[in-house]
DNA sequence: GGTTGCATGTAAATGGTTACATGATTGT
DNA sequence: ACAATCATGTAACCATTTACATGCAACC
């Protein structure tokens, strides 16, 4: 999905500007499986008006920055149900942690306990984001839309659980390694 | 990760060519949480000779081109090592299935049928590698390397088994509201 | 005869992130 | 005072993906 659609996307809901477009995917509901940067929001939105998927109305504010608010056209609609229509690229999971495990056994124990800490408390904080009052999934949302809701929900909750039960087990061998055990590996 | 930092950790497990890196983060174990393509590894491995970092043997073979296999330095493994105490960036996902699922209601309830079945037999295509004797971590693996191995499982059948048990749900919905009842919106 | 696997590499194109630039207001 | 929020935008940099280039062997 490339910056323009992923604009589409969030015009869909109704009229916004870059910097709201911003927030959704950093801290909106979208953040969880996309992600984008002002370097290239702002781009993409020049060119959907460029090629008429998207027209901008410009709003003085006073004590503020003019805020330039985007709506979706006709043209834009239809251009982005023919985006939806092409077969998904397979789902893509990108993970120093998981990297990092891989080679514990060159880190020192007190490291790995910090790491396996930090990971449950990243968990932990999506699935608080994702079940507190914040989250739009939770209330306006269609039936999809609680659907891929729960389905992250489950994911997170499955390997936050699977963590927290497994870590201490961890531990305890690697400092058992570590510990001039070195003749029984 | 740079591609540099993920070849020196397919060089930890022992001498390998480029061709067998991308195997690894093709198919290997590494594949569920990293990827990368010949025109990163390549570039990459010669970096790594260029830096003293690894050194590399040229195989020769008949009826077949010359295997360039590299092993890793001692001054790899004290960069490597050091790569790792580095803080890991967070967890990225990236999901056009979920993006999708977001405007289900744009989609006919056929493409969204075959959809769903895709993610289903993606979710159990990754399992069924996952437990099948082809994965490394089931046999040679440190306790991490199972850890993490258990941890991916354990995401991979909390996500599959929620897909099952919700989709015909979602289908039902989904199909009522095209079949004509749009005055209940 | 076509495809897949083995095996290496380069170059162009793509596209995104990061950092910079600006500036007022509000909260700590 | 300092940081954060609101608000937009550019440009350099970086890296990866994609396509191209080559070639034989084995399998279907």
């Amino acid at each position: 999905m490339d910056a323009r659609t992923l604009c589409l996307g969030a015009l869909q809901f109704g009229d916004v500007s870059g910097y709201e477009i911003k927030k959704l995917y950093e801290e909106g509901d979208f953040s969880h499986f996309y992600e984008t940067s002002f370097g290239s929001i702002y781009p993409a939105l020049n060119r959907l008006v460029e090629d008429g998927l998207a027209v901008c109305t410009e709003q003085a504010q006073d004590k503020r920055p003019d805020k330039k608010v985007y709506s979706i056209t006709a043209k834009g609609r239809q251009v982005f149900a023919e985006a939806l229509q092409a077969a998904p690229t397979p789902d893509r999971f990108r993970s120093d942690f998981c990297f990092t495990m891989v080679f514990a056994h060159l880190l020192p124990v007190t490291r790995l306990a910090q790491l396996l800490d930090q990971q449950a408390g990243w968990y932990g904080e999506n699935i608080r984001r994702m079940e507190s009052g914040a989250c739009a999934a939770l209330h306006d949302a269609s039936p999809a839309q609680r659907f891929i809701h729960g389905l992250g929900l489950a994911a997170y909750r499955a390997a936050a659980d699977y963590l927290i039960q497994n870590k201490d087990a961890l531990l305890e061998d690697a400092a058992a390694e570590h510990g001039g055990a070195h003749r029984a590996a």
